[in-house]
DNA sequence: CGAATTAGTCACTGAATAGGACTAATGTCA
DNA sequence: TGACATTAGTCCTATTCAGTGACTAATTCG
């Protein structure tokens, strides 16, 4: 094994890197120089002296100047769709990039929402349409929506990720309620003055340890 | 890409097959006639004119004679945890068996309970920890414990597959009510009768559409 | 100062859940 | 054959939880 160490390997790390941007989720493409209009996901062929997380870690570094707040792996595709390089599966992997983090410059990459997204290789828009699906469901199990926003944040932002997130308008009463039978924040010493309007405390992100939450059998939750 | 039609891959497929046996969930595991004493998944490198998936469904169909009433790609595993094989990555799966399908012969293959595992090589234990822990968290959106149990079940027999997965005792009244709402199961016209006590109806896994279960927000699930 | 605006809370109501207690249909055994 | 154990299936109630409108609080704007 050791004689592989820095070589290439044969598979691929894909990216979806997402944001929010302008109240829309969106994602992170790249362009060689040589072909302007060929729009990608940010790829790589590994080395076999990496693992995939520190991989995808890596080449997420080098898109973006910044370590994503959360990265994990998608799934692995493979099959008749194939990819741009000479492949046999890539690996997919799913970033979050708190709002309002600078986009990098150059004209390599670009944020693009996912209302306006150009011509993808066949296997990477797969990737990306199972990304997109895979945010929706596992906003429920990881801090999907946390990750997206700066380190100290107020309620209502947050209030207004989820609702970009899930595409409804929530009530401010259920969602604070929710939050806080929760003990996923805690407040800061800070508050915000935005324009007009009462300045909002700051949070941050800071799940507290619960005893295993009685709840019931959801078999409501089922696709069907 | 067409002259590589037939030859191997050098990733492999392993494949972590459940079901369940004495009230215990059990995976499928082999060993090689040569080395009687070290078990594995069952994994193989696929072809490369085969899809990931079918791919896997067909080693499963080689280890049991049957095909998993439900098979679904878990990850992809690298790194310093290496494969038995001299491959670069494993991609797992996970596929369920009905309980009470009879177990493969010749002694190549045995159903162990997760209880008394042996030692198995690390990047496999590795997937079959991932593998289980996956299959608690997928029980809420997949229909995990029906794709355990035989075609026709009881109501009894579900709520015990159930509680199997949860590990907890299940109220019946609210067990029943759950399924109610959901519109899983339905109906069949057989009665079974068990021994001793009021025979019970034979229901079919038969999930209906219903519009879009107008949900709360559950912050109360992320894990923390 | 008052109106507008955004933050944050309260309280009421209807729906969903946990759980005990009930009825129903069968086998066992004296 | 009849009491009883056993398993299936239902009903009812207290309690908890989510949806929602209305309230108070703190600030900017004019």
């Amino acid at each position: 094994m050791s004689e592989r160490r820095g070589r290439k390997a044969p598979h691929t790390i894909d990216l979806a890197l997402f944001t929010a941007l302008r109240n829309q989720l969106a994602v992170l493409l790249w362009r060689t120089p040589e072909e302007r209009e060929r729009w990608a996901l940010p790829w790589e062929h590994p080395t076999f002296d990496e693992t995939l997380e520190s991989a995808a870690g890596r080449i997420a570094t080098e898109a973006l100047g910044t370590t994503p707040g959360w990265l994990e792996q998608l799934a692995a595709f493979g099959g008749e769709k194939r990819h741009q390089s000479e492949n046999d599966i890539s690996v997919g992997f799913i970033g979050l990039i708190p709002a309002g983090t600078p986009p990098p410059v150059g004209g390599a990459y670009a944020w693009f929402p996912l209302g306006e997204l150009p011509m993808l290789p066949p296997r990477q828009r797969a990737i990306l349409d199972e990304a997109i699906a895979a945010l929706r469901v596992r906003m429920d199990q990881s801090p999907v929506a946390f990750k997206l926003l700066p380190p100290a944040f107020t309620l209502s932002e947050l209030q207004h990720m989820y609702e970009l997130l899930l595409g409804k308008r929530l009530h401010k009463a259920s969602f604070r309620r929710a939050l806080q039978a929760a003990w996923l924040v805690e407040p800061t010493d800070e508050w915000r003055s935005e324009g007009r309007g009462r300045p909002a405390q700051l949070f941050r992100y800071a799940p507290r340890k619960r005893r295993p939450t009685q709840r019931g059998i959801r078999l409501d939750l089922l696709i069907s």
